[in-house]
DNA sequence: GTATTCACCTAACAGTCGTTAGTTAGGTAT
DNA sequence: ATACCTAACTAACGACTGTTAGGTGAATAC
């Protein structure tokens, strides 16, 4: 701590933006409206600076996004994955994918403007940002993989499921609570539960006489 | 068929694309790239026409995306109900969601640009072309509720899912599948038996001791 | 006190967008 | 032969896009 000067310019931005709050609002806004509809002007505006500004911390649009992109899947894959990990040794398979289920989809809907960017403006993305996101992406999906191979092989799933697809399928559908979840009509934590419920047991009613 | 003349114009367009292939070929662009790159000329390059034709046909993009989207719906809805309807009476729950899940997946896979193409681009356009497509999507939704209802009430369904969100889920689901769906890998046929089968019971191995 | 760095600003660039006005070639009706 | 309709075409409009070059003031370094 024997610093000759306060030289380390921490926390000193008065009224200054910087890099990271430029990424921040553009996520929010990526989130709320889109990738098409959202030009380097509005994040300016909305950050409080002018368009040109933008350039002093990013090289082009591509760069914020994929900023943007890859953080989205960071604050997921660590949110999911240390919500496993916390679980005792013992814990039964069950409660174990509903907590990656849980963690999940509280990234996504409670959480964080980066995860539901990333859901909600891959698609729209240029194929080169897309193609930058994808390592990340990779990632995560394996963390996925590793988990549910290793519940299949304590033979918790049924022995006939394919890994990718499984994955695939859940993912797929928990991405898509983004397009209409209204807290007004349940919170992020009971949804996990409903669609841990399904995916679990499904929807039949069963008669086991 | 006692008309003076062949006068009805009928088939006649030797070379004219016409408004039919327009939109069939806007649709395609649609799904293929997504509602952002796609711009009139783009479409009327496609086509074989010039940008400014377009607007003999049309009076605006949107209600080039406006006819697309209501497309999309109209034939995935005309698909599930079909396949329903053409079941016989006695046909059980468990085959009832089978067939209306299959008629919903092939219609978004193997069948429509139309139906891809809403699912693809619904996110990404403008609020005003998202609320002409409501009517129409609502319309499905009702079906699907309708459906539904029909089963949780015979108790076929687990008594506490709601219809709503349950509905939400499985359209969720399945139109998430067009983000990674990839025929090499497996027919939208069989796709669809993995989906009923996870939705129905669930992917858990039971231990019915 | 001078130099340097940081975080911005101004002003403009070339390109693309949806859209419009006016025109034209070919088929049909009378 | 004249008039009309259909389905295009050409050429341009203003607005908006990402991007760039060069300038500015305030804080820090020495």
């Amino acid at each position: 701590m024997a610093e000759t000067t306060a030289s380390r310019v921490n926390e000193i931005p008065r009224s200054a933006v910087g890099r990271d709050g430029v990424l921040d609002i553009a996520a929010r806004l990526f989130r709320e409206q889109g990738y098409g509809s959202v030009s380097l002007r509005k994040i300016a505006e909305a950050a409080g600076i002018k368009a040109g500004s933008i350039y002093y911390h990013f090289g082009s649009k591509d760069e914020i996004v994929v900023a943007v992109l890859d953080a989205g899947i960071q604050v997921v894959h660590e949110s999911m994955r240390r919500a496993v990990s916390e679980l005792p040794e013992s814990t039964g398979p069950e409660v174990i994918l509903r907590a990656a289920i849980g963690a999940h989809l509280r990234a996504l809907l409670d959480v964080s403007d980066y995860t539901s960017a990333n859901v909600r403006i891959f698609g729209q993305v240029p194929q080169s940002v897309r193609d930058a996101n994808l390592p990340t992406r990779r990632a995560y999906e394996a963390e996925w993989d590793t988990l549910l191979s290793r519940l299949r092989a304590v033979g918790a799933l049924k022995s006939d499921v394919d890994i990718r697809r499984l994955r695939l399928m859940l993912i797929g559908a928990l991405n898509a609570t983004l397009e209409w979840f209204d807290p007004d009509r349940g919170s992020a934590e009971e949804l996990s539960h409903t669609y841990a419920d399904v995916f679990l047991n499904g929807i039949l009613e069963r008669q086991d006489t």
